[in-house]
DNA sequence: CAACTCACG
DNA sequence: ACGTACGTGAGTTGA
């Protein structure tokens, strides 16, 4: 016999919202309603083992139910936008599971149901129907059964007539009547006022129906008698509306509810694309939604992994086997690589595998393997190799030679995937499933290395999938043109990292402490004040008490508010600085404030005790747009703009006496590499000449001459150059300029008819963008934008915007990076003892002897220069002084 | 652990 | 009508 399940789709997607708590996935698209209906649906599904399944969804604003009664569903709260962006997602899942969805114009899901619901009990079929509504008890019958769900989503109580009668005492067609008397505020059912669930099933128990109540009121007394005679036509109403209608013209058929079981082909992807991990992983796909294959699941139950643990005794077999080595992995753990404990070191033949737990890396015996993962000329391949390098030298073990890092080709392949794990690895190329890192140590607190067999085969077992990783990627690096990315650029410039980071920069200490000590009196006085001011001593660093005093006591206006409450950043108290006095002397506190916690104390936590300098780590998988990043501290982010904070850099020194800071930056390197990309004739034209930028953007868009070019021209020519980088808007530009979103627009359109050239890139990256789902950068580095055809507009905004400026961005950073491959194998060539020690998006800093300042004031920037030929000339400037604050 | 704020290119 | 400029990391609160 065939089991239909019918379900109320607007009903259940309102209860799984609000019983979710709020989730998001990586994209920021909420997801919990989306991911509650699942849970039910896919527990629908195993309890009930249905043969046809159709989800009914309201349609349309209006309804028939309008016609009698405008104010239906009137008064009702707006759907929420965290929830009306989900039913898309909804539908799309529905789509991939197989399971047949409807709609129609000018009738509810309820009316839907109840006309399916209808025709196939007439059929003699068995049918559950699943809904939040109960109303929809209304339609309970010897086949027909209504799920109701009770707290939460995934569970659902079903009811048959029988069990209506015992809890109601009433008849399924009594329900019509209970919500006639009861009313529905939600819907806004007038019903009897005064008359609640209760009194309504009296009523219904003594008199059957609405019709009997109204016509029997002579045997009521007092109030109820009265409020019953006067709304009596409320009832009657009432009653109609809550009447689910069971003659829906349909144009459906049975055979489109079939449902023969998940459709996995395509479930897989679909929840992979949402990220429901837990459910993929209940219904055993892989991690990006594949089905495990037979094969697969077998071959991972007799994959028995060979892993000897070296010693003293066998360590001779490893040592013989060295040349076959075809990976290494070292286990390290905690986060800053320079301060990384090493656990140990795998070296991976096929099919053998030699791990070496570290505390024995440093015996005699192991002198072979130490001269080994230290010689350059030997290729190794391995999984973040740059950490590696860097854990095993502050051990006291030189790495080189890396020639394949699976971690680096993962982030080229999509540097958006924030998780490049060996196991998200390894189901991403449906290798069997390999435990987490996280499972196998803990983390947090509660890392642990467990039992040496435990960890020795965990190893092992990651070590074997990175072997087969490394092929797969080889191939779709080539596929993608890739390689040369991979090869010759980013593989050599993880060395470069590693050597820059070893090298440090050396920080004066006392001077930083002096600068802290000064910071400290300032800080004082400015507490003093603002409390004094205030009346009242509160956290200066809580936004949330900050806000109360501003905007409570002192009663000044809000300007902008955050999802939390009062917005009290910088922006904001500018414009409140006029209505009082203590808002400059705030911001005057959270300048300092924050030069002296991020920048002197935090500096301070990070010199090393051993060398006395501050060794960065640059992340080189972290960035979109292929810029690299900086953690440990984060030397990308030290003060400039202010004085105040620009002296932080005198605390940056040369390492050895009678040395000099030199630094050079790109000049307008952004622009310089659209000129190129676009074509852009007035821009070429404009860099060949090496024109004042912003100066020629204003006279083209203003259309004057140089010198008529004011200070406000120039700068909102400025802030224009500035959008068209990011992926202008003209809200965007409105905000940074202060200017109406009309006037920005009209800016933009004035910009784009001065470059036409501009304009038809944008429209071609974006347009190139929606066709192929991902944008380039001059050296192939690749960006996917998986929501450039999102239906939600800002999604969609935010993807074009990212189409236009990643290939601009990016392309610098392929720029500097190739400079930064050139200028190391320029000083190793020269023979120069000048090193390279920092780099900061568009500027390289060096540390240069006195005798090496002339070469290296043209070497640097020639380098810079001619790193990649362009259409139009790229230009680096240089300076050099004690410190970096003087190489300016 | 999320939210807010702010430092840089 | 929709509502944001692009890319990062770190310190502080407060639930």
């Amino acid at each position: 016999m065939n089991k239909l399940i019918l379900i109320d789709g607007n009903s259940i997607i309102y209860r799984a919202f609000f019983a979710m708590p709020p989730l998001t996935n990586t994209k920021g698209l909420h997801t919990n309603a989306v991911y509650g209906f699942t849970n039910m649906l896919l527990r629908l599904i195993e309890d009930h083992k249905p043969t046809h399944m159709m989800v009914a969804f309201d349609a349309g604003k209006t309804t028939f139910r309008h016609e009698g009664y405008q104010e239906y569903k009137g008064g009702r709260e707006k759907t929420p936008p965290e929830l009306s962006e989900q039913f898309p997602l909804l539908k799309e899942l529905l789509q991939s599971f197989g399971i047949a969805q409807y709609e129609l114009s000018g009738y509810e899901a309820d009316d839907i149901i109840g006309t399916v619901s209808r025709i196939a009990e007439e059929e003699g079929q068995q049918i559950l129907v699943v809904t939040g509504d109960k109303d929809m008890l209304q339609l309970a019958s010897d086949h027909v059964q209504v799920g109701l769900t009770r707290k939460g989503v995934t569970e659902i109580e079903t009811y048959a007539p029988e069990q209506i009668k015992e809890r109601y005492g009433l008849t399924p067609l009594q329900i019509i009547d209970l919500k006639g008397l009861m009313g529905d505020p939600s819907d806004n059912i007038p019903g009897i006022p005064g008359v609640g669930e209760k009194t309504a099933l009296k009523l219904l128990h003594q008199f059957g129906s609405v019709e009997e109540v109204l016509a029997n009121t002579a045997e009521l007394k007092g109030k109820m008698k009265e409020k019953i005679e006067t709304h009596s036509d409320d009832a009657v109403l009432s009653k109609k509306l809550a009447t689910i209608y069971r003659e829906v013209p349909l144009d459906k058929s049975f055979n489109e509810m079939v449902f023969p079981g998940l459709k996995e082909e395509t479930a897989g992807p679909a929840l992979a694309k949402l990220e429901f991990k837990s459910l993929l992983e209940r219904l055993s796909f892989h991690a990006d939604g594949n089905t495990h294959s037979d094969e697969e699941q077998a071959k991972a139950a007799e994959r028995e992994i060979e892993v000897t643990v070296v010693d003293g005794e066998n360590a001779d077999e490893l040592i013989a086997a060295l040349d076959a080595v075809q990976l290494i992995h070292v286990e390290t753990s905690g986060e800053n690589p320079h301060h990384a404990e090493v656990i140990g070191v795998m070296f991976s033949t096929e099919p053998k595998h030699y791990y070496v737990p570290f505390e024995r890396m440093n015996e005699s015996w192991a002198e072979p393997l130490r001269t080994w993962l230290g010689n350059p000329d030997v290729p190794k391949r391995g999984y973040d190799l740059h950490r590696t390098d860097l854990a095993l030298h502050w051990k006291g073990i030189a790495f080189a030679g890396a020639s394949f890092d699976v971690q680096l080709a993962a982030y080229l392949l999509d540097p958006t995937e924030a998780n490049q794990n060996v196991n998200a690895l390894a189901s991403k190329y449906g290798l069997p499933v390999l435990a987490a890192d996280e499972d196998v140590f803990g983390k947090g607190a509660k890392y642990k290395v467990p039992e040496m067999d435990v960890l020795s085969g965990h190893l092992a077992r990651k070590s074997a999938a990175l072997l087969e990783i490394i092929p797969l990627q080889e191939k779709e690096l080539a596929d993608n043109e890739m390689s040369s990315l991979f090869h010759d650029l980013e593989m050599p410039l993880s060395r470069i990292l590693a050597d820059m980071e070893k090298q440090g920069i050396a920080v004066n200490k006392d001077d930083l402490k002096a600068l802290g000590t000064e910071f400290e009196s300032q800080i004082k006085s400015l507490v003093e004040q603002i409390y004094e001011i205030a009346g009242t001593e509160f956290n200066l660093n809580s936004p949330k008490q900050l806000g109360e005093i501003l905007f409570v006591k002192l009663g000044l206006p809000v300007v902008k508010k955050t999802k939390t409450g009062y917005s009290t950043d910088a922006e904001v108290l500018e414009k409140l600085a006029p209505y009082h006095d203590v808002v400059r002397l705030i911001l005057q506190y959270r300048t300092i404030a924050k030069l002296q916690s991020t920048y002197v104390e935090g500096l301070l936590k990070e010199i090393s005790e051993e060398t006395g300098k501050v060794h960065t780590y640059y992340r080189q998988t972290i960035a979109a747009t292929g810029r690299l990043s900086s953690q440990f501290p984060n030397l990308q982010n030290i003060p400039i703009r202010l004085e105040e904070g620009r002296k932080i850099r005198k605390v940056f020194v040369p390492s050895e006496p009678g040395w000099y800071i030199l630094a050079a930056d790109y000049s307008q390197i952004e622009l310089r590499v659209l000129a190129h990309i676009s074509g852009d004739e007035g821009l070429k034209e404009a860099f060949l000449h090496d024109m004042d930028i912003h100066t020629k953007t204003a006279m083209d868009v203003f259309g004057v001459k140089a010198e008529d070019v004011d200070a406000n021209m120039r700068r909102s020519a400025k802030a224009v150059n500035f959008g068209i980088v990011y992926g202008i808007s003209d809200y965007g530009l409105s905000q940074n300029l202060n200017i109406t979103r009309k006037e920005a627009a009209q800016f933009i359109d004035q910009y784009f008819d001065a470059f036409q050239g501009v304009r038809k890139y944008m429209d071609d990256i974006v347009r190139d963008a929606k066709r192929d789902g991902y944008v380039t950068t001059l050296l192939e580095r690749r960006r996917y934008l998986p929501e450039i055809n999102a239906s939600n507009f800002n999604l969609r905004s935010f993807a074009e915007r990212t189409a236009m400026n990643t290939p601009i961005q990016g392309t610098a950073a392929d720029i500097i990076k190739l400079a930064m491959v050139q200028m190391d194998a320029a000083l190793a060539k020269e023979k120069l003892k000048s090193r390279m020690l920092l780099q900061v998006h568009d500027e390289l800093v060096f540390e240069v002897p006195e005798d090496e300042l002339e070469i290296m004031k043209k070497l640097v920037p020639e380098t810079m220069e001619h790193a990649l030929a362009l259409s139009v000339p790229l230009k680096a400037e240089v300076s050099y002084g004690v410190n970096w604050y003087e190489a300016k």
